[in-house]
DNA sequence: TTGAAAGCGCTAACAG
DNA sequence: CTGTTAGCGCTTTCAA
């Protein structure tokens, strides 16, 4: 008999008190007598009253929801994102209202415009970027943007990243001392910038030990096009002996079609490598040697910028690069040395 | 330069309207002019403007804001069920806001708790069971609630569910029919209603075949749990040649210990079979024989029964059960005739 | 069709 | 410390 909503008059008319006395019982720095939030909370208790959040933003001008945009839940880095920052936004007390958005963004302008109708405090887009235009729609409206794990060219927004450049590096030089002549790439979608700064970041490696880039097909991100692209990379004779496949998302695929559809050995005929390091690249029948992105510590560096950022809105925005360590599994043939 | 929040005022001071004027040109079912009309949305158009959600809600009663809550996002069946979830009210004009749950519930309360806090206009819970205390909270304060997943023993909640007895009940045939001789079941969380609901279904499906269970352990839904499992059951002499676990996430590890730890041959030696068909289940270093859930006709009615309730509160609580395919891959013998 | 006026449930001055 | 009084930005009667 879904009962008319209590209200804190009702509670106030109960406890003998006025409404704004309620009110003070339910504002963390408000000056109460021990005994008045007493009775309140009593009457509150009794009646089952909470502080509708909504009405109570109208007048504080926060509405302790955070817009998340997310587009790509299928590579299993963003779920484990997810639930870290929704965790970590929880227990500052805001919470996370999803938007779903195809990367081909377009339609991030009309999400843009929904996320603002909800008086978001803040946004976090995942693995989306920005035009310049909605971005200062952002600004206009006095909600501040944190990117999670992109960045935009002009820093003109707060981002948190992976040292995608440097950890791409890593792999390079990894492959070449691992005696590997003919190295691949196999890159995702080149209007991402973590696939840029991983390309860069590899060629920059290989031009270091005087080498170049063997090959390359573009995988988009994507398992069919990644597939597709290790096939014509892949089912010739000269073929490369390892590859750099830009995430692990498509890593898997291309293993899959190295093994099964081209009856290849991984390592012995082919050193696979990817980047991410999430769940399933630990997987035995994978064991894929990755780098690693420290999901736990950008989730934190997130949180705690955005809340910089809500503090104080004039704040510089800056960009947050997390070192990605190396992690070598059995996919890759291992340098002398490295031991596992 | 954050500019001031653009009001409904702004828009008829510039339209040369009044305040409610504007109102009604953003309220759908509202009589206005089409000049009015025209000349609100141009001033609006200029300034900006765009109706502040919350606000609305405070007279309506309705915030467009649907409470998720999700436990379980390393289970690869719910990241799917997110996204799809979030697609299918965004289409509708609500909101997906996260509320993340660890599944020992008891924390359970407080998430309601704060769910209710944000006024939300209905309550998803995907995989997470509630008390009846709990769920009479929610009745009192007149919020529907669907289960996503799971469904309770009292029929006092909607809940939309795969028929996992159905499903593992065809399993058990077909594990039967492949010739197998010693059957294992390795259990998910005794707690969750698909685990009963599969396990019952399961045994029923040898028991009419004139068979019963060979061996039995507890996975718990945890990776770490099904290995241990998967140790005990078949790390001796006498260990069975088939087992159902109860589902894709914990028969991936209990797939890597036969294989890599134990050195058994998957489907020669045992066969496995899982439960919900995740997408790696389909990856060809699993090939895993499962049962699928339909996500896609589960959101479906989710979204259905859910928004059936938030117009008509007063609606009988049903309990929705999808039919459940079963998908043969290589991770089974496959009985004479089966074909794949 | 339109404007004036009354609130939705709450917080935040402001006196006392 | 407490009650009174204004609103927050919007929708919705109610008359005109």
């Amino acid at each position: 008999m879904a009962q008319d909503k209590v209200t804190s008059i009702d509670v106030a008319r109960l406890a003998g008190v006025s409404q704004s006395a309620v009110s003070r019982v339910f504002t963390p720095g408000a000056s109460v007598s021990k005994r008045t939030a007493q009775k309140v909370r009593e009457a509150a208790e009794a009646l089952g009253y909470r502080p509708n959040i909504l009405a109570r933003s109208l007048i504080t001008g926060r509405s302790r929801i955070i817009g998340l945009v997310v587009a790509y839940l299928e590579n299993y880095f963003y779920p484990e994102a997810l639930e870290k920052l929704s965790n970590a936004l929880q227990a500052e007390g805001y919470h996370v209202l999803v938007f779903m958005a195809s990367q081909t963004a377009g339609n991030i302008d009309d999400v843009l415009t929904e996320i603002l109708d909800y008086q978001v405090d803040g946004i976090i887009m995942a693995s989306v970027a920005l035009s310049s235009d909605l971005s200062s729609r952002c600004q206009a409206a006095g909600v501040p943007v944190v990117l999670f794990n992109r960045h935009q060219d002009d820093d003109t927004l707060t981002a948190v990243i992976s040292d995608n450049a440097g950890g791409a590096r890593m792999l390079a030089s990894f492959l070449v001392e691992a005696g590997h002549e003919r190295i691949a790439h196999i890159a995702g979608w080149e209007g991402a910038s973590t696939q840029r700064d991983r390309e860069s970041g590899f060629r920059d490696g290989l031009a270091a030990c005087g080498r170049a880039l063997f090959a390359r097909e573009v995988g988009n991100f994507e398992p069919e096009t990644a597939r597709q692209a290790a096939r014509r990379m892949f089912d010739r004779e000269d073929r490369p002996d390892a590859v750099f496949v830009a995430n692990d998302h498509m890593a898997f695929f291309v293993m899959d079609v190295l093994r099964f559809e081209l009856g290849l050995q991984v390592p012995d005929d082919v050193s696979v490598v990817g980047f991410d390091d999430v769940p399933p690249a630990a997987w035995p029948a994978y064991g894929l040697t990755t780098v690693r992105q420290r999901a736990n510590r950008m989730v934190e560096e997130t949180v705690k910028a955005l809340l910089e950022r809500i503090e104080n809105p004039h704040a510089d925005p800056k960009r947050i690069a997390l070192d990605a360590p190396l992690i070598v599994r059995t996919s890759s043939r291992t340098p002398e040395g490295w031991g596992r």
